[in-house]
DNA sequence: TTTGGCACTCGCCCTGTCCGAGTGCCAGCG
DNA sequence: CGCTGGCACTCGGACAGGGCGAGTGCCAAA
């Protein structure tokens, strides 16, 4: 266990070190902070601090930098979430007010959260797994070609294009579409599949049962992908302030930022509730391993549709980011909550 | 007029510099092309390639290096279009002809075009512009709540939610959407607004006339605002592959490209036909002055109806780029065709 | 007009030196 | 026993000088 004076040395450190970017030594830290002891105390605790593996020198005399483990500590037992000022608060009021549909409000809110903590922005399309049916419609384009679109609760439209077997003629078209409406509107997209199994054996003719069974499959494929989330990123011209060897440090994040799935991994990862906060090398992902993820779930009244969060360098300034990233969430629940 | 050898040394110039990224010098340009001449008369026409601009010294007693203007004539004059290989074009065609919709056709261009081309690849969504209506659907989410769902030929959805003046009858409305889906259906955007503006004369209560000018109203409105483009961007990470000294020449450019106000402004400032390169200062944009952007139009069947292209460092391969780019157009374009 | 020769320039790289921040250790003090 | 001041040591970074070599411009000859 840590005394109390160490852990003070670890915050110290961890605070000048993300002000300055430089590793940082005793006798500036003992300028800069009240500790009450001379520089040679703190010399032997941080001896004891990196002996603990909480702190690291980048080289033989050279200061001090905290390490993954030490930032775990410093998020976990010695920083706050830092309220936003007044004015902060005010900011993302006027940005997030105007937004008109769901492309605008999470747009904005990504541009919002990078402006804001000056990193890069994730945030996640609000989930369609608790989603509901709100229209199928089914059109012919040709006599055996359909198109189905389908409207869900939250406002979004998805459509697809099918080539049917055979021909299907304008009534059981009509008659297909008002019993598929009758069935699944309403209704949640983890529920529409035994809804509608039995669709295609009230049909009469083969061919039609055919057809049917062809505009359910798409139906419930059209669902289950869905369900893959998107996501918008912003604030990537921000990766630029990472540090002075970054040419190397950048690549793999970008990469890594590109692709979403490497993304909704990351967000899948954290937890359901509450801030989560991965430093370094907690993330799976390799060339994240010297960023850190700072999320958390959003969402209109109690129940988290989806997540935002920010990436930025382990360097940060945690209790700023968790506070802007917190602040920010919910805001965009209300709003959400609201339209 | 420039003589025939000293556009054969700027060629062999802009190559080299392409390949090596460092100043090239005339010794090592005789021993690379065959030139037929010694490297002191290649000085005399690189000394007359300065006096006009087209290649510069970074400093004293350094190679040349190809200036903006360079590039132009190497572009306009020197350079063809490389065609792609062989192996090249099957990886297009695997790679586009999974897609599903038009999402998806987008988001696997994009990739594409960064992957073949290793540089930013921008693709602009289909413009609704020059899009014909395939079809208008109109549903009742309640008695005076309409939502309208516009579906194009490019495959691209949008839907409004209406608030009706009046309630408004399934019958009035069947008889609205059979009575708008015949006149629009087929037609241009820009030929909607005077197909359809005698529609609510045609009702004979007032209140219906009242609802149907509202759907009018915003189904107009749908078109004109969808004229303000979508595009989708990938391969930021290629942006690392720009230069030694990038952290500053890195930045300007992702804040750039995160605007998508200004990629848009870069695309509509090209030919609406053919393929547009555009050279460092040519760019408008200042944070694009390193960069050079090359763009054609792509759609299905004989117009144009969106943009794509790349952004890179005007170093770049231009034959190459610009093959990619127009074979990726036109598959692409194709493949909405097909659709 | 081209060519080979030649003197010159200047950036780059390598080396050696110096400096100072920072450390670990130790003896002394409260 | 923990804190402190002192001290010798280490090592990376900045700086200066020197040699190298690529590249140049110019000139006289073919």
């Amino acid at each position: 266990m840590l005394s109390e004076r160490r852990l003070e040395v670890l915050r110290a450190i961890v605070q000048d070190y993300v002000g300055t970017e430089e590793p940082v030594g005793s006798k500036a830290l003992t300028e800069r902070h009240k500790l009450g002891v001379s520089p040679a105390t703190v010399r032997n605790d941080m001896a004891v601090l990196e002996d603990e593996g909480y702190i690291a020198q980048p080289h033989t005399s050279a200061g001090r930098i905290p390490t993954d483990k030490g930032y775990r500590l410093f998020v976990d037992r010695l920083a706050g979430v830092k309220p936003l000022s007044t004015p902060e608060r005010r900011a993302i009021h006027n940005f997030l007010d105007g937004a008109v549909d769901l492309d605008d409000v999470v747009g904005r809110t990504v541009r919002l959260l990078a402006q804001l903590t000056r990193q890069v922005a994730v945030v996640q399309y609000p989930s369609l797994t608790r989603s509901t049916v709100r229209h199928v419609e089914l059109l012919a384009l040709a006599p055996a070609r359909l198109m189905l679109v389908l409207i869900t609760d939250t406002g979004r439209v998805e459509q697809r294009v099918i080539d049917c077997p055979a021909p299907f003629g304008e009534t059981s078209l009509a008659d297909l579409r008002a019993r598929l409406n009758s069935r699944v509107v309403g209704r949640r997209f983890a529920d529409v599949p035994q809804l509608v199994q039995d669709l295609p054996e009230s049909f009469e003719e083969a061919e039609d049962r055919a057809t049917v069974s062809t505009v359910l499959a798409t139906l419930l494929e059209t669902l289950v992908e869905e369900h893959e989330e998107r996501l918008m990123i912003g604030g990537t011209a921000n990766l630029t302030r990472f540090g002075h060897d970054f040419p190397l440090t950048i690549r793999p994040v970008l990469e890594a930022l590109e692709e979403q799935v490497v993304l909704l991994k990351l967000l899948g990862e954290a937890k359901e509730s509450g801030m989560t906060v991965r430093i370094g090398h907690e993330n799976a992902h390799e060339g994240l391993s010297s960023t850190s993820v700072v999320s958390v779930g959003y969402g209109s009244g109690g129940e988290a549709v989806a997540k935002l969060g920010v990436v930025g360098p382990t360097r940060m300034d945690y209790p700023g980011t968790m506070g802007a990233v917190r602040a920010v969430a919910r805001y965009v629940g209300q709003i959400l909550a609201e339209s």
